[in-house]
DNA sequence: TTGTAGGCGTTATCAG
DNA sequence: CTGATAACGCCTACAA
């Protein structure tokens, strides 16, 4: 590995010489400037990022942290921050965290040794967990005090899912709720429920974790019982489009269903999935924007992006 | 951040007593070390990875590279992956490449930069890319000379899918190709074209890249030719189902489609979609075990994983 | 404008 | 068994 050392030799000038022509900071001649870029090039040299990391305290690898990146919301966030980073010269270290507080505390430890530059989090319990940790923190799609956050207008979201359904006729409604831990899929929920109730729709809710009393034997009425059903993510909804065709109920007929993401995927269901759409991939994109300027010290507002409905035929 | 130093003021011995305690390799009189390991605990002190790689030039970090972390096939393997990895105390940084190989090149050099512990490759390119160094690198998905691979069998699965539908009595096989600079895609085909010849049945192939033919207006004639389609994956035949359903055109009972992959949207299509399963998870857990074998010195022979027919209802 | 020297936190090579 | 000491590659006062 050639080093900044071998450029000196090369040029003829020390090393210290050699590190300011090349970061730019500090004073070098033009002469000696273009002489020590020149044989950077020729010896194709690339700084050691570890040498780098370790003597500035601060990597240029950020810590993402998604329960788990096999949700098929989490590879467009991901793709959008690493897009972002690399676009900045940084590198990203993904963690999954299966909704675990000791591995995700197991994670910032990490981050840590690791100097990391900072830390973008979709999961919901950093707050809790031990953060002592200065390191610049932007959380995703969770809001929290004391951190900046990023994500789409949930509230919005679940308004629309709810009066998307009304003005398709639908007056028994039922509400999936999503994890009740996010603040992401609460919001949604509080939005929705709102909705229906200022405009006098009947509705019930169901927690995400008692979903499958849907698909039970015997339990079809539950099913039947109502002519509009508003997921909390499009996969629930695929779920609930199955179930609704194992029982012969027509959609978007007898029931109306709408999810909620708009995942590349939602176009191949049949009926071809109703939902909100949110920018995903502005969501990792903006968040990494967000760290670095947190990093910089520069004021990082949080952000909530907007969200629209994408009309399919499920309604 | 306390660091070994502490550690030594802190028992009254030198860093490099506190760091053979530590590492456990080298002398340390069970005395100290027990002192040693109580005040690391106590003061909860963690080592500097930064540190530790700038020294022995071995990061605990291995790069993935993948085409698109947002086709669906990868975050799985990447889980697999990233969960061997850190049951190894290894982490990983995922590289995009969008198939360019300028992308792949400037990622090979990050992980340089790195002192990464090894790569990980799912791209094609690797092998042309001026790749001088080094490093433990594992091929998946793709096989070349020089690097030991894992991949799934593809060659099976190709003879499973070409078998299948011979068995559900197609004699008209349409067979959709993939990417060709693939071998895992090219090893599947000649193994569904093999399977076809054998048994006499009349097939044609078509390039992936010519796909939207099968869709344009007018053309539907290519379309209902045959009777039964065979995919390259399986989100290349949600594409194709949703073709046919825009013609009227029922499945299976007209034309059987077969994907590959087995995705877990694959149940939810409807009708659900008959597939061939790879063990895309295990695919990357093996790939990083391999790769601590070669970073270790030890064999690492290349692995072909099984694959076997997943029946549902579209053919 | 340039060079010397110290340090980032760890590990490894020596003496003692 | 333990303790100085020198790397690893880079940056940055500070001195020249």
């Amino acid at each position: 590995m050639v080093t900044i050392k071998d450029l000196a030799k090369e040029v003829g000038v020390s090393v210290a010489t050699v590190s300011r022509a090349l970061t730019g900071s500090g004073y070098a001649s033009p002469d000696v400037r273009h002489r020590v870029l020149e044989a950077a090039e020729r010896l194709d040299y690339k700084p050691n990022e570890v040498a780098r990391a370790l003597n500035t305290s601060r990597s240029n690898v950020v810590g993402v942290l998604v329960p788990d990146i096999t949700n098929p919301y989490f590879p467009k966030v991901i793709r959008g921050i690493e897009d972002e980073a690399i676009r900045n010269d940084h590198r990203v270290i993904i963690g999954n965290t299966d909704h675990d507080v000791d591995k995700e505390s197991k994670y910032l430890e990490i981050f840590r040794q690791n100097n990391c530059a900072g830390i973008i989090s979709a999961t919901w319990s950093v707050g809790r967990t031990a953060y002592s940790d200065s390191r610049p923190l932007i959380l995703l799609d969770r809001v929290a005090e004391d951190f900046p956050s990023i994500e789409a207008d949930n509230l919005k979201g679940g308004r629309l899912q709810a009066m998307h359904l009304i003005e398709q006729g639908a007056d028994k409604v039922l509400v999936i709720k999503g994890h009740e831990e996010y603040s992401s899929f609460n919001d949604r929920s509080v939005g929705t429920i709102e909705t229906l109730e200022t405009h006098g729709i009947e509705y019930e809710t169901l927690k995400y974790m008692h979903l499958e009393r849907l698909f039970v034997d015997g339990n079809s009425d539950l099913l039947t019982k109502f002519n509009g059903i508003i997921c909390p993510n499009d996969v629930t909804a695929y779920k609930v489009l199955n179930g609704l065709r194992a029982l012969d109920i027509a959609v978007p007929d007898a029931v109306k269903v709408i999810g909620y993401d708009n995942l590349d995927f939602s176009a191949y269901v049949h009926p071809s999935l109703t939902t909100i759409g949110q920018p995903i991939y502005e969501l990792g994109r903006n968040a990494f924007r967000m760290l670095m300027d947190l990093a910089a010290g520069k004021p990082a507002p949080s952000q909530v992006l907007d969200v629209a409905l994408v009309r399919r035929q499920s309604t």
